[in-house]
DNA sequence: CAATTAACCTACTAAATCTATAGGATAAAA
DNA sequence: TTTTATCCTATAGATTTAGTAGGTTAATTG
């Protein structure tokens, strides 16, 4: 399951995204736009800016904005950012490997097998989706 | 993430589908052989035989085993048993569907929008493959 | 019948993770 | 110097996960 960070952090970068202008845009502006709650949308934001992917302006004026065009954000920067492994098990991460305490094989693993699958699939998609995709 | 619970189900489901002959096996067994808790390989277990994965038998020469063959055991009613939605997002589960909360229209949802395609994808994957492509 | 074996069932718990909230510090602008 | 809005740390409540404990039931064996 997307975590609710996620899933916020996805739709605030999308609304960003869709702004015409690249124009500082406010937590409260987009956590009411969006119903999420401002602080909490807050911390994500502020890990989006940690992580280079947002920039910010403080005062009057101030608020959040894309560094970079949305057609050069991928969805893979972005999920792994907030959620972490795109891999449903770490043995099968690329970005985040851990071996697993009870696989003396993990090419024996029938779970590593099919696992393996479904990250290349869905890396797949998170490589050709980017924010601009999202933002139609 | 997948779960342990889900993790282990699968390696005990394919320890079964790998015996020759389709006597029972004892969870001890399987926990061994597999390295995983007993006592939580039971809980496990036992949900699978109710939902009609497994039979059971007990006293002597009793354990578990397949009712069907492998062929006909889709990692899709494997994984909704044990993991539940296969979709990332409740809003675009097939079978454990939920509106969010926070969206107004689900159809103007980004997260929305690239979490059919991962489910599609997905769905795909596990409905092509069975216990039996797991086992080899 | 009685003992053994192994599944069945209920309840509980410790730890981790998620989803926030509180409250103040910092920096920019008016 | 006041206002505005981000920045930062800490904490708390709820939920989920990953088990554990301990006894019950049913089948087999002697």
């Amino acid at each position: 399951m997307l975590s609710k960070k996620t899933k916020y952090g996805i739709k605030a970068l999308v609304y960003l995204a869709k702004q015409e202008k690249r124009l500082p845009v406010q937590i409260s502006t987009i956590s009411q736009a969006e119903n999420i709650s401002q602080k909490f949308l807050e911390s994500i934001l502020l890990t989006l800016k940690k992580n280079g992917i947002l920039g910010s302006k403080k005062g009057k004026g101030g608020g959040y904005y894309l560094l970079k065009d949305p057609k050069e954000v991928p969805m893979t920067s972005v999920m792994r950012l907030l959620e972490g492994p795109i891999a449903m098990v770490p043995c099968v991460s690329l970005n985040f490997y851990e071996k697993c305490d009870d696989c003396p094989d993990e090419n024996a693993c029938a779970v590593h097998k099919i696992m393996i699958k479904v990250r290349d699939n869905t890396l797949e998609i998170f490589r050709n989706t980017s924010l601009a995709d999202l933002s139609f």
